[in-house]
DNA sequence: ATCAAAGCGGACACGATGTCCACTTACTTG
DNA sequence: CAAGTAAGTGGACATCGTGTCCGCTTTGAT
């Protein structure tokens, strides 16, 4: 029997808003690693038990906050036009692809951050999406064993390593160039 | 002028040795992330408030703990026969590194995951030199802006990263060959 | 044997977590 | 529109880990 979900109550919504608006600013303001479920129900004006309701900690949050930044990506990886979109080999979508998630990092390195308290980044948030994606390019450039290498290509994107990479001095294009090299991978044997 | 250090007193050396022992064990024993400086105090039979008169965290215990092993390789890195050490083409010397970093990983993975609670792996531990050792593989083959790159290179090498392989179900030798294509960039542009 | 200082360890104050439950609010139904 | 009810709320509570502090003990030099 299929459950015919009650819409969300006036209430609940309102301060779903409250909440996700409140926790983007404070992941802004303050060191994401460190913000607290507190922090956030504070500066919401709702209690703790609230935020429990809905998000079981604070990664969680974050991953709410970045998915909505992450779908527009994800649609263009699937369908948009080449080198993102398919058409392109797959090295040039690889490496438009780290470009392209650069620009993410760039724009919402703070959420990416939070997203990884709790050290499961695997686990929660788009990891699995952008896996499967390059995962597909590798075996369109036929290469052997893919799912080692999977992993290896997406670890250059982990938020704190891109993070690291920035309080370092390194711009963005310098960032992107580097990956641009590594895309090349799948190019030839 | 020069402190001339006394050495360590005889109590403070028993205590040490008890503490890095009840460590191994227990980050062997149970989720590295999750031990917590009790753990260790309690096993090894010590006050909480002679753990941090060595240690700020159990990060640095791990860290202790792994430099031992991570000396060798350290070693044979600058001095020893190639291709690890010096003589081999770089790209060859980066997969040999890898492979080294593998089996390193696959022995000693729960301290290395273990150094890696409060996010900040940049900063503590070996990676300095482990960056540093490919800084300068990237620059005996003449790339241009290496920064950026070394940092690409070493993240697959990240605990976590080895982790989540290893719990995929993927063997230490299909890491090694997915890094050993990843070393290839450093070839033929 | 004495003594200063190095080392020890547990108590303490603090901050974050996650749960629980009495109360309030929004929607539905008669 | 009144009343019932289920969803939603929020703060108190218990628990746990952290890091510090300080009186006591041990060590080794004199």
């Amino acid at each position: 029997m299929l459950a015919t979900m009650r819409p969300e109550r006036a209430d609940a919504a309102r301060n779903r808003a409250k909440v996700l608006e409140a926790a983007a600013a404070i992941f802004a303001a303050k060191d994401p690693r460190a913000v607290t479920m507190d922090d956030i129900a504070k500066a919401a004006g709702v209690g703790r038990g609230t935020l429990y309701r809905r998000y079981p900690d604070v990664a969680s949050i974050a991953v709410a906050l970045l998915d909505e930044h992450e779908q527009r990506l994800q649609h263009d990886l699937l369908q948009g036009p080449p080198p993102l979109g398919p058409g392109a080999p797959p090295a040039e979508r690889l490496a438009a692809f780290y470009a392209a998630m650069v620009d993410l990092l760039e724009a919402h390195g703070d959420l990416a951050l939070a997203t990884e308290v709790g050290g499961r980044r695997f686990e929660i948030g788009a990891y699995g999406f952008w896996r499967a994606h390059v995962m597909s390019l590798l075996r369109e450039a036929e290469i052997a064993t893919p799912e080692a290498l999977a992993d290896a290509l997406l670890a250059p994107l982990a938020p704190d390593v891109f993070a690291h990479q920035r309080a370092q001095g390194l711009s963005p294009s310098a960032i992107k160039s580097a990956l641009a090299r590594l895309a090349a991978v799948l190019s030839r044997p």
